[in-house]
DNA sequence: CGAAGGATTGACATTTGTCAAGTAGAGTGG
DNA sequence: CCACTCTACTTGACAAATGTCAATCCTTCG
């Protein structure tokens, strides 16, 4: 949801030739990356910059990657985060057109990119999965400028913390408490946001009792359904928003 | 750069690769759907709706479509134009993710998908150039939300402006005289913004000087300069912006 | 315990959306 | 060719949302 991403079980063209097998989970494009070497960056550490050539395609281990571009104007906008499973840089383009850098000590498999291309070729299921992956990424893109585009600050925050969630329970980690894994600014830069209205709509959330926080990157989800809403547009006064400013 | 399409040489780092052959496009693609057969559609008829399930993908021959979604709270997003030469419904997907109708008469070549698919996977060409058109529509996903997310009302007309003259070059039109392929609430539901601020907008620029309007339809770029810096983020302050109100 | 970075809050400016007129083009029938 | 009409567009006044700047308050970590 945040990222192109390896989880994959769309159901689509290219697993039709699979569905004799029970689970025709992808694990091809998986495979080629299990062989590929480790490489192990402090937090903080660039993978790579705008503009270089696009050596390698990575697949994150563990840590977190931030996906951005710095825009004329100086402003950092994030494209994406990569959480462990994600694929970086797998959109066919000679040079990378991001920056990308570690938020935390990051273990990551580099694969060169010819190398996969020629894979690709040579190997059609590897070749559906990157499709599978690619389009996913395109609907991840889209649903994110709806986002941007259309809901205000606090659906954009609600939309961000159902996709944490979703994230969690992927993982079959805890989708209730949720460790942010990332700063306010880096919220914000992710969805268009000034970090001041990023921390006054989570202010808000909590006001109206829909989460609470605990420290800075530990947030509860109390009123989730609520969150679905937000998210899908509503605003705050359409629901019967117990308490509109009890405080 | 308004969708996914086939026209292959926006400037950036697709173009990068091909700078030793003069024109190693692909034809492959197009040759698929050559062979399909053509179908004649009125303006303002669907193609498809969201959710039906996908059985074809089409390349537009001549007219306009718009492919869009209709959000909760009833309005409209407008994910992206395609006009000839462009496919739409390529991204792997069992379903249509969006509603596609026309704006103007319109010819298509219907293609379906399984034989495309299973053409993708003998023709490692055919594969190499759905990649292509994926990537692209990737890199034009979040170069739009980049749009959408950090840009004036004035910057979004200008990108959206910049954009139509390009692909006039391409097709070896007026980039200086454009006709509009669409109305002012289709801009508007492509840029996130309200018809009244795409007025606005216009108007602006036409009181700069930036461009000038001859009917609704006819749209002059005056300078053009000006035009990409709105775009890069500049302010029509920043500007030495000829002319602040001179009226 | 103190320092430094990160987060929150408040006051205010700016931008954009909304509602309500009003105007201009395009098409139609006389 | 003109009047009529429908739709698309423009403009204005105002409200709402968000950004900006500045001050202050937490947390974390050394």
């Amino acid at each position: 949801m945040l990222t192109s991403a390896s989880h994959a079980e769309a159901p689509n063209a290219w697993t039709v030739r699979r569905t004799t097998a029970p689970r025709p989970l992808g694990h091809a494009l998986d495979d080629c990356f299990s062989l590929a070497p480790v490489r192990q960056l402090k937090a903080k550490e660039p993978l790579f910059a705008e503009g270089d050539t696009k050596s390698n395609i990575y697949r994150i281990e563990s840590g977190a990657v931030l996906i951005y571009k710095i825009l004329n104007d100086g402003f950092r906008q994030i494209v994406s985060f990569a959480f462990p499973g994600d694929y970086v840089g797998l959109e066919m383009s000679p040079l990378y057109t991001y920056d990308a850098q570690t938020i935390a000590p990051t273990r990551i498999r580099a694969l060169p990119s010819v190398a996969l291309w020629r894979r690709a070729r040579e190997d059609a299921a590897i070749a559906g999965e990157i499709f599978e992956t690619l389009s996913r990424e395109i609907s991840d893109a889209r649903r994110h400028f709806l986002t941007i585009g259309r809901l205000s600050a606090t659906g954009r925050i609600a939309t961000f913390l159902i996709a944490l969630a979703h994230r969690n329970e992927r993982k079959s980690l805890d989708a209730v408490d949720i460790q942010l894994p990332v700063r306010r600014s880096d919220i914000a830069d992710f969805l268009c946001l000034s970090v001041e209205t990023v921390s006054r709509s989570l202010t808000e959330l909590k006001t109206a009792h829909i989460i609470s926080l605990r420290g800075w990157r530990q947030i509860k989800l109390i009123d989730r359904d609520a969150l679905e809403r937000l998210a899908a547009g509503e605003t705050m006064l359409d629901q019967g928003c117990h308490l509109k400013r009890a405080a």
